[in-house]
DNA sequence: CATGAATGAGTTTTCATTCAT
DNA sequence: CATGAATGAAAACTCATTCAT
């Protein structure tokens, strides 16, 4: 069973191989060359564990991206508070310095998935499922309109993450702002 | 002075490609034969008018994203208050029903600029433009943490447009809660 | 293990092929496809391969200079004066009519050298050895001055062939005038 | 006639542009465009004064080896010996510490020669104009065999500064062995 | 005499994928 | 399960030359 096991890490390599790459280099600059030689592995291996670089690339993108969302999902219950709650989102976002490997992995994989229908399947379902589970959060912690507070949240943490390389806010100035879309009594506008 | 006007013409309509392909096949799939066919022009004139693809791609991608800008800062004008200001936004995003280019550009050249420190400068300078422009107006319009307040607003759209090919909301279900966000006596949280 | 013979075979030809077509075309004239075309592979071997064109053209031209200096330096044991040796030396510039390939792929890796400081210090390292064992066998051999010579030696050969395409001198004109370089009593001048 | 007289300059640029970059680049990887922009003048212009690049070139090489054969050939009457005569010709050669652009413009150009049956004949012709002026020089000054002599002097000089970007000689090392070739009364070996 | 836009073939290099071993 | 040689198309970029103005 020991050539099964090396199959085995040889993918998980790969995979991981594709993890970093892709946020280094964009999504269509990563090579099969350049995978094999970042997982120490033959060149022929990639097509030989998976059907296409694309195959590759999808599957390694969604699970990062599903990881993520979990690692997210998880502070939902270190908060106690929906005002925590957006404290622990913005503390994740500032523990990366510059363009965190996590959210441009994240948004090349969007980008990818505007070209290809079964990547977008994939990554709508994580995103629905990442986003349900906050709305009941919301719900439970008696937020109005829990869904759309939480669309706006996860395109609110997307959106920064994206911007924070260009324009890098000062530490801790967000929160207060981004407290007051899941405020318990909705503010108002004219 | 014919041979003068028609080279710029080749450079509007190379230009103008590029605006186009790289929402369409992403950044770094455009390639010199598509954007001169797109162009209607000989290959090799790509690299007459241009010092290289990059700064072809450079040129036409923070030109489109300046004009974008450009228009999304004229709704400022048309605003009375800030809640209508959100109600403008987000209407801008609705009248796309797909994956629109205009965002996608924005977020391919967002990519790209992780990668390539001219462009990075270029767009950091645009954007903090369109930031202190909306901060700005909030500021006159008695929004407390105006500066904040932008940069949230300014990711929360960019987010929107990334998820929304993903997980598109109802209609009109993000305005009121986007509005909070612009709330003139904050509400609270913890 | 025919597939790792066949990539040998492979690349002894591809350096057989640009040693030929060094000296036919002139370095920086010598084209992937050229080499692929005369090696009878397909063009994209060449850089799977080597690195680059000039990694191929410096190994192919590197050997075909150290081979030529080997067959020079065998010269020395069949030399029994340094007149003797002399001759021999002529001898063997006489041989080729027209502008040979040996000496014309020397003269390219010279001037390639000049630009290419790796290629330099490869080609210094065989030269100096040349002209090393030339100064030894000179010096044992009761030559004066036996370095100086060698070098004067070395360069009056390289010079010789390089100007008898333009002003070829009669044959056998040059060896006594040569033999004197190598005379054991000096000459004097002034 | 300013519009000839602009004519002219512009011609007397471009040549020596070309003396300036055939050493710098080589022969082959001297453009149009290169040389038009070190001349400052319009691109188009290459074209419009020769009859193509090759025209160019070669007329600029073979005037710049007819100037370094016309400086070399004034020192024959500053010269009172044959000895005095190789010191004054080495000490031009040591005038050059790194590869000195006269002479690696000669080497490219007998090269080219190679490969240019035109170029080949007017060269010829100057080398020949030299060798023989020298052999006069040499016969008057009582040096036998002095067409032989001339041959390997011009030969000696041109391998010396090949060589001496590789393996350079101590400075002063080679005169006392090159005075030799020139002695009055030759001893020999054998 | 001069300009500079245009052309189309050329260059080196990289690549996903296949396949014999 | 693994290897790595091979392929052929495509990539970015450069170029000599032409020509309308």
């Amino acid at each position: 069973m020991t050539a099964a096991d090396r199959g085995r890490e040889v993918r998980r390599r790969l995979v991981q191989a594709a993890r970093e790459l892709v946020p280094e280099r964009g999504w269509a600059a990563v090579s099969t060359r350049t995978l094999a030689e970042r997982a120490g592995v033959a060149p022929g291996l990639v097509h030989y564990h998976f059907a296409s670089l694309q195959a590759l690339l999808t599957e390694a993108a969604v699970g990062a991206v599903r990881d993520a969302v979990e690692d997210t999902a998880a502070l939902l219950e270190r908060a106690g508070t929906p005002g925590e709650l957006v404290d622990l989102l913005l503390g994740e976002v500032d523990r990366y310095t510059g363009a965190d490997p996590a959210s441009l992995l994240a948004t090349e994989t969007y980008l990818a998935a505007t070209r290809d229908a079964g990547l977008r399947r994939e990554l709508a379902g994580v995103l629905e499922g990442f986003q349900s589970r906050i709305a009941g959060w919301l719900h439970t912690h008696g937020v109005p309109e829990p869904e759309a507070t939480a669309a706006v949240l996860a395109a609110a943490l997307d959106g920064v993450l994206l911007h924070r390389t260009l324009a890098p806010p000062p530490p801790g100035a967000l929160a207060p702002v981004l407290r007051r879309v899941v405020a318990r009594n909705g503010g108002e506008g004219s």
